[in-house]
DNA sequence: CTCACAGTTTAGAATCATTCTAATTCGTTG
DNA sequence: CAACGAATTAGAATGATTCTAAACTGTGAG
């Protein structure tokens, strides 16, 4: 009877472990960003559709920690984060080798699995450059 | 000698003819900012490295005009946007088919020839949607 | 278990690119 | 050259993101 009410919270020792595993220290907001993250499968989040989700689960963490959240956990190698649109910046869960395609009008991101993509013919940098990633986004539209 | 001192400007007639083709009115600003844009091959500018540009030559263009000016050259096909940066926007004055690299530190966009880079394995997009444009951004770093 | 301190969080201010507004100016056509 | 709609502009407004300075919290030592 003593124990009733305690349920194996989703802010599992998993996340805790694997934020330390990271490098970062396994605080109340990362443990419920990385819980919400990372729970179901892939996903493509902005800073203020992440905070928006959090703050529905009833925890409250602010958007400044919110971004800093996003930061570190992309230095991590955590999040990948994805530059598609002028507004506003899209993290992505899924930190292997992909692309996407973009619903621009509906901000909305879609995985392409890395291995369906080839990209052939990219020429050798200038002088004193080499390349770092190679990025492709298929921009598409409701017909 | 009544005439020594009349250069062909470079606010020439072609740039006006090609405004009023586009379906621009040719004012004065605009007349200006095209010279600047079209005058020396491709290009690639951002709204206030052209603002600052232009400025230096005397001229005087509001930044709203720029902005206003980017967009219109770009709805009229005579730019391109490039999306490489959440900071800033790029326009580019090479509308054809070509791709970039992009060195990040130094927000310096480099042109890919077209021909030279092939994307294969786009799978098809989900229902209800079709392929707008592929933008492929190779990425660089200072070695 | 408690303390102390570095690491974190946070509210709100600040920043920066971009857009908007409302008023003025300019191109074009009659 | 008058008139009207289009374009320009200064400055305010916006929106995403970052910064700041103060309050709070993990964690390791004792």
């Amino acid at each position: 009877m003593a124990k009733a009410l305690r349920e194996p919270r989703n802010t599992s020792a998993q996340t805790t472990a694997r934020l330390r595993e990271a490098g970062l220290r396994p605080t109340r907001q990362r443990v419920e960003l990385a819980g919400v993250l990372f729970q179901n499968g892939d996903r493509h989040v902005t800073a203020e559709s992440l905070h928006d989700e959090v703050a529905n689960t009833g925890v409250k963490v602010s958007l400044a920690t919110v971004y800093n959240t996003l930061h570190q956990f992309t230095e991590a190698g955590l999040l990948r984060q994805v530059i598609v649109d002028a507004a506003r910046s899209y993290f992505d869960t899924n930190t292997g080798d992909h692309q996407h395609f973009f619903v621009e009008k509906e901000g909305l991101l879609i995985d392409i699995p890395g291995e369906s993509i080839a990209v052939a013919g990219v020429p050798t940098p200038p002088a004193g450059l080499s390349v770092d990633r190679v990025d492709v986004v298929v921009r598409v539209r409701r017909n």
